[in-house]
DNA sequence: CAGATAACGCACTAACTGGTTACTTCCTTG
DNA sequence: CAAGGAAGTAACCAGTTAGTGCGTTATCTG
């Protein structure tokens, strides 16, 4: 999206930042959006607040994005596609089936662990009862492939002889996403009640695990 | 917490409630912010709208909240304390360990549908990094009594010999809530980008048999 | 019935918030 | 190099928001 002609310094400094560059400001709001929004949510981000993160002029805000809602959108239309893009690229199909299905299992956890913005923005969104992501159109496609992926590694699972039929990819989608995003997402309040450090290496670790034995048991015949 | 002496009319209708009924103000103050809060979170709820909701005046909320912040903290408390008194109440120990474990699933299940202001309530709070449970004293006991409960479960199943040893009872915990949680939260995001009702009556039904044996995979020696 | 106490309501404010107006500065292109 | 358009800025605005000061009215107690 706008790509403008020329550009001149690249000072990898931007401190001496003076030259004007559409994209750079751009994408500055948009990185700046993404993490207000993740740390406050649609309601509680403040517009003042992500032009001071980008240094940027508030009126800039409205000058590329229009207003807060849109973008709202655009900040999630972008975590979207990375996330989908990201595992498109982990290329399960050359893996056997349960090798696969490990993969994409410790894929979506360290990816949720080391973006916790998606999370929150996922959350922010559901609040709104998806408002946004309705006239979105560019998320389908996105979408339809990855489930196709995960039918297609089931299939071929079930072929292979490791994974048991009649497994509803959609279902198996939803449980590899679940066990990881619950526990990171309620870490804070978990770690209250449960009286122990949710976040410390070693129960990260012991929650993979315990997350690929769940998904393993279920999928596989002999697990 | 606060038994005003005399009380006189129960109209059973409110259109006539001219008396004064601290006690009953301040429930349908907390009744109303509970819905606001659920509804917009922290950040997006209005004191104002929680007083129109209440048919309270304002005042009357920082009269016996004192602030939005300590109003939030309260409604929190009791949607933690109405859930853990809910299950306390299913008696599991008077159950064979495998049958335990399934009304367990299903009463969580049942809960989160039936009470959709738990899961925002927590997502707000863990968007703030639960400030407001750390506040709290009383929470405390009621996850210790629910982690020794399902404890002490596992170790029935185990010698009955339905249940594999060495799993943790707060893995298992997190993992029964995650699934169904994960799923009712992200309803209408996950309605979009899968496709299809996540809320149809055969949606919901198709989902608490596949956590079902998600779990009892998970746990069981014979599935 | 008198006086105290607590419930309740109105009207206000100081600070904030999303969004805009009107203007200046820089860069590209004919 | 002139000129037009795009990038960038500061000050501002109208509506909103959490929180209060202070007066009124009902209810309980002696």
């Amino acid at each position: 999206m706008g790509t403008t002609p020329g550009r001149r310094e690249e000072m990898a400094d931007d401190t001496t930042r003076k030259t004007r560059d559409a994209d750079a400001t751009r994408a500055r709001i948009l990185a700046a959006a993404k993490k207000e929004f993740a740390k406050s949510g649609l309601g509680g981000a403040r517009v003042d607040e992500i032009a001071d993160r980008a240094k940027a002029n508030k009126r800039m805000i409205y000058h590329y994005f229009g207003n807060k809602e849109d973008l709202f959108r655009i900040v999630l239309e972008e975590a979207y596609t990375d996330i989908r893009t990201a595992e498109q690229s982990l290329e399960l199909e050359h893996l056997p089936a349960r090798d696969a299905l490990e993969k994409l299992i410790r894929f979506t956890w360290d990816y949720y662990l080391k973006n916790p913005e998606f999370i929150t923005l996922v959350n922010s969104e559901n609040l709104h009862k998806a408002r946004h992501l309705k006239k979105s159109e560019k998320i389908d496609v996105l979408f339809q492939r990855f489930v196709g992926m995960v039918g297609g590694l089931l299939e071929r699972g079930v072929e292979e002889g490791v994974f048991r039929p009649g497994i509803d990819p959609v279902q198996l989608n939803i449980t590899i996403a679940a066990i990881g995003y619950y526990y990171l997402t309620n870490r804070f309040t978990g770690s209250i009640v449960f009286r122990r450090d949710l976040m410390s290496a070693e129960a990260l670790e012991e929650r993979l695990a315990f997350n690929i034995e769940t998904i393993m048991r279920l999928v596989c015949i002999e697990p």
